[in-house]
DNA sequence: GAACGGCTTTGACGTGGATCAAGCCGACGA
DNA sequence: TCGTCGGCTTGATCCACGTCAAAGCCGTTC
């Protein structure tokens, strides 16, 4: 099915969206409501590997995922890619680019993906007459504060390794996908750059794990068997 | 002098505070200025080991630092603390804990600190009838995202404390202080905590720093010496 | 189907920074 | 005056993880 198509799979996916609490009916009168999906305009879609933004760009919108992964990265003064996050179907991008009115990374297609794009100045508009919304994007935004200090923390390969499936796990299972059978979008390098280690590192950890039975591997394919072991090892970064 | 007395001290140090550009007038009516000042309500003193608030805590307000330096920190499973940031007069503490509706840290004083403290709730109400604030507002948070995003990246120690001490220095510098010499209000270990490195580790490197002629160092009394080359060690932390 | 290139795994080795241990210094209280 | 306590420095040692090297695997191209 294409999500580029037809009003009913919007909805659908509107139901598991960042906004969705805001974007659907809920004590606004329709005229509010109108305005905002007016100002959604649907994008993509794009293939693996090609650019959203690219650093330096001068910030406009904001972007929901509706289909696929992204992932956003910085190149540094070395020309050595650090990946900031992942971003699955249901969550923003592009928050951290309001203050320097630029964006700060490149976004960056995993598979095909498909957006829901949000002008921010009409956005911010909007939220000054619909104070849900306005709600809504600071809550974003505070959230995206917490996410990015997780990783910030000095905790071991395991501890990351094992807090990283526990937290990608969660975050499929919140948008309706299973918790403990996924496929992952991103390639070891791109895991081991988002984790601070390098890739030869996370392979080891990953055999390490299915050795050890928590989990089972197939490639980018991976099953959850002890999720509460999964959760004990990454207990330090999942608890704040 | 005491910064807890005064209006006239106030609004002196309103000129320097991250509300500045709205608490102070600027096209906007008396009115909705007399409203934003009705709202903020002058707290402290605070002294050194002094707790503002504490992790889990309910959230309900956020602050502004008009005096002194207030550390941030979590208490991880295994009980050692990790130093999430330092706040310099003008500077604003509690963003994080929007989304989760309670603190998700300690913010500890240094020396004596004084703060303004807005109750967010009434400050988002007051935001929705005026833009300049709910902009002030996305833009604090949005900055906040990207401070944290920081010393995330996997840099090594070198790169990590020369940074650390020019945007320090940055940070003064845009308060009005020097920027060439300072004294660190926190101690070798919390400063360590930050950049995730040990104690011996930041003694170690203040010293090779010092023995290439790129600071002095007496105690806590910084100066710095070559700041190119400072920012030149620190470019891959700096620039994003 | 041969050849290529990117991704992944595995093993061998090196190192940056943590850890351990000891000593120094200034502050403070008896 | 002395003891002691916490913060800081310094040296010796250790180890988790990065780096290097090689080989396997898979999809893609011609």
């Amino acid at each position: 099915m294409d999500p580029g198509e037809g009003d009913g799979d919007t909805l659908r996916f509107c139901t598991t969206c960042a906004f969705g609490e805001v974007c659907l009916p809920g004590g606004y009168d329709k005229r509010a409501l109108q305005e905002l999906h007016c100002l959604v305009e649907h994008v993509g879609p794009f293939r693996a590997g090609d650019f959203l933004f690219r650093s330096g760009e001068r910030f406009e919108s904001i972007y929901a995922v509706r289909a696929g992964t992204v992932k956003t990265a910085t190149i540094d003064e070395e020309g050595r890619e650090q990946i900031l996050g992942f971003h699955l179907p249901g969550e923003m991008i592009g928050l951290s680019a309001i203050h320097p009115a630029r964006y700060p990374c490149d976004a960056i297609a995993l598979d095909t993906v498909y957006l829901c794009r949000f002008s921010f100045p009409a956005l911010s508009t909007l939220a000054t007459r619909m104070p849900g919304i306005q709600q809504q994007l600071f809550r974003l935004l505070s959230a995206d504060i917490g996410k990015a200090a997780l990783l910030a923390g000095d905790y071991n390969a395991n501890e990351r390794m094992a807090a990283f499936l526990i937290l990608f796990a969660d975050r499929l299972a919140a948008r309706g996908f299973s918790a403990t059978r996924f496929r992952l979008s991103m390639s070891r390098g791109d895991i081991a750059s988002y984790l601070r280690l390098a890739p030869e590192t996370v392979s080891r950890i990953l055999r390490r794990f299915r050795d050890d039975g928590l989990i089972r591997v197939d490639e980018r394919d991976i099953e959850l068997l002890q999720v509460d072991g999964l959760r004990q090892l990454g207990r330090c970064v999942l608890n704040h």
